[in-house]
RNA sequence: GGAGUGGUAGUUCAGUUGGCUAGAAUACCGGCCUGUCACGCCGGGGGUCGCGGGUUCGAGUCCCGUCCACUCCGCCA
């Protein structure tokens, strides 16, 4: 006989005497019999109770929704004749023998089975959001998904290194979230954006396989894909390249994927550069379950009379596109009139847009507020180049690349969606061949598009400091169905290419060497080649338990506003608090945080 | 910093061009019922319509401000 029982409710358990601890569903009373599901783990289990024990049956009356109970008793099917076949639950039940209220319970803010709760209640009420199935699977995924990965990387030889967090402010990437120092009055640590300077010197200390389950911190505004703390899978390598790591990443994934969702992942991941993801699709994480995508007809357009078009094909920085909609012609005007104030949220000025009735028949065929300014031979040939058919609508970007890739990329997102035509499945990608450095327009300076450590794909300092705006480095994004899951490069090893990567930065030889002193003093101790990689595991739970938002994976998460519903933190402090570390606060923002 | 959506019983929502003594479902409380499984039936309590101002004879509804939650842009090396 079992004393206690959690696991799952099934058949097996029938006969069997079992103790019972769980919160009671709902009452149900009937007459003399109680019937209450308890929600135990794994299961649902019916308690009945037999009204000729009087002692049991007081207490069980007095249960109500929510109480924390435990039951002693004996599993049994349901006596013959009195299960309905029409209802195919509830084929076991228990004959409550005793039963103990462990704790009585208010009336819970919301159902527990109501799926519509608003995102307030749940958070504020967070520990009884977290009762529901839903949640608890989710929670148990990620738990899961955290077991599945260490095991892979403890039996590949990788070491689980712990590295700090309190550390060093870093000038550059996301705000730091600040903690001041008692000992060093008016100084900061900064929490980790990421431990990326920590695993490196690893490297350099002689750890080649290094792993760590780690919170990273960014004061950044949130998302839904977005906490300013989150779960990173930080994985560092000495010694190997870029197609050893990607290819490492890639069994470490399929693994994951085999053991959680027992999805067999196709191998080996497709690559695809930075400039052809834009170039196709407008960003740099494409989602390829959506089979549509960006046709550019910049060449084409050179030559017309529409300035709209002709301006921006003319331009270097900018880019003429189509993105075709097949059966979109169906859209009303009140739906394109939609997408055309969807795409200005990403800088588009319109959306021009040609209906496609009928292809074979140019002049009456299409139908479109642009067609007059363009030739009948401009036509056929935007026709022919996106392969327009019948019944199709194409959308046109003309703008600054940025601006026609943000909002056709954006488009063809929401179009993809909103039009069904999402395949199922998981489609995984590397993206590769990164550009060094962006241009920062408001700085008017050029920017990491990885990080500063990330290693160029020339050998020679003078050729990165030479051509910043060409160079490609050794940096790789793993992407998941549209959302970027991990990111990593090859890191520069060697003291003076590092060096030269803070000068194409404009980082002073000062600002460098007090900001980033040690790590140029640890190149400097033979320091082996090396490169890694990060999760964000947060995102990739999301994604396989299909969530609808990170904060469905984090059992805690912070409101958009960055604060915690549950705590109430972030709060003000005592002033003796801030005295000891020698702060003192402006009045106005030392006020009382409010509510409602 | 910017754009949008929402905020009305515990919860999820409805509430017409301003006429409201603010409704429904569910939850809650009481009664009836010995096989329910969204049990059923009868009855009951429950609201500062987020908050503050304004317009009006009259505001849940219109205007201004503000707070909170969510989505997005900027931001996130």
């Amino acid at each position: 006989m079992r004393t206690h029982y959690c696991g799952q409710v099934t058949e097996k358990l029938i006969g069997r005497e079992i103790s019972v601890c769980g919160w009671v569903n709902r009452r149900r009373d009937h007459g003399g019999i109680i019937f209450i599901d308890l929600r135990d783990l794994g299961g649902i289990l019916q308690v009945v109770f037999d009204p000729d024990t009087p002692e049991i049956f007081q207490v069980a009356e007095q249960v109500r929704n929510e109480y924390v109970l435990h039951v002693k008793g004996q599993v049994r099917t349901r006596p013959k004749g009195t299960v309905n076949a029409d209802v195919p639950t509830g084929n076991i039940e228990m004959l409550a023998k005793s039963m103990k209220v462990l704790n009585e319970s208010d009336t819970p803010p919301f159902q527990l089975d109501d799926e519509d709760v608003h995102e307030e209640s749940r958070l504020r009420y967070r520990y009884i959001d977290l009762r529901r199935p839903f949640m608890q699977k989710r929670i148990q995924t990620k738990a899961s998904v955290i077991r599945a990965l260490r095991s892979f990387l403890d039996n590949h030889g990788f070491m689980d290194i712990e590295t700090p967090m309190l550390t060093k402010a870093t000038p550059e990437g996301a705000r730091d979230y600040l903690v001041p120092s008692r000992t060093q009055s008016g100084s900061f640590f900064a929490l980790p954006q990421s431990p990326q300077l920590f695993k490196q010197l690893l490297m350099m200390s002689g750890f080649d396989r290094y792993y760590q389950i780690v919170r990273c911190f960014r004061d950044e505004d949130l998302r839904a894909d977005r906490q300013p703390e989150f779960t990173q899978l930080d994985i560092e390598t000495s010694f190997m390249n870029e197609a050893d790591i990607m290819s490492e990443m890639e069994d470490m994934m399929c693994n994951l994927f085999d053991e959680i969702c027992n999805v067999k992942l196709e191998r080996p991941f497709p690559r695809m550069s930075y400039a052809d993801a834009m170039y196709r699709f407008g960003s740099d994480k494409p989602d390829l379950r959506i089979p549509l995508e960006l046709i550019d007809i910049t060449e084409l357009m050179k030559n017309v009379g529409f300035k709209v078009f002709s301006g921006p094909a003319n331009d270097e920085a900018s880019r003429v596109a189509v993105l075709r909609l097949p059966q979109g012609s169906s859209l009303t005007r009140k739906e394109i009139d939609d997408c055309t104030e969807f795409v200005s949220q990403y800088g588009a000025k319109g959306l021009a847009y040609i209906k496609c009735n009928d292809i074979s028949n140019i002049s009456d065929g299409l139908q479109s507020p642009i067609l007059k300014f363009l030739s009948a031979d401009v036509i056929q040939q935007i026709i022919t180049q996106s392969n327009a058919e019948n019944g199709d609508l194409l959308f046109f970007g003309a703008d600054k690349k940025e601006i026609v890739n943000a909002a056709l990329g954006a488009l063809r997102v929401k179009s993809g969606h909103d039009l069904k035509l999402l395949k199922s499945g998981w489609r995984p990608l590397w993206i590769v061949e990164f550009p060094m450095f962006e241009w920062d327009k408001d700085t008017k300076r050029w920017s990491a598009l990885h990080h500063p450590f990330t290693a160029p794909t020339c050998e020679r300092p003078q050729d990165l400091i030479d051509n910043p705006d060409t160079m490609s480095s050794l940096a790789y994004d793993m992407v998941l169905n549209g959302m970027e899951v991990g990111g990593g490069s090859v890191r520069i090893h060697k003291p003076d290419m590092q060096t030269a990567v803070f000068e194409v930065l404009q980082i002073s030889k000062r600002d460098a060497q007090e900001k980033f002193g040690f790590l140029l003093r640890a190149l400097r101790y033979g320091a082996p080649p090396h490169g890694g990689i990060a999760f964000g595991l947060d995102r990739l739970v999301m994604l396989m338990t299909g969530s609808p938002s990170i904060r469905d994976v984090i059992p805690f998460p912070k409101t958009q506003n960055a604060t915690c519903l549950l705590t109430e933190a972030p709060t003000t402090v005592d002033e003796r608090q801030l005295k000891e570390l020698n702060i003192k606060i402006r009045s106005k923002a030392h006020s009382k945080p409010r509510h409602n």
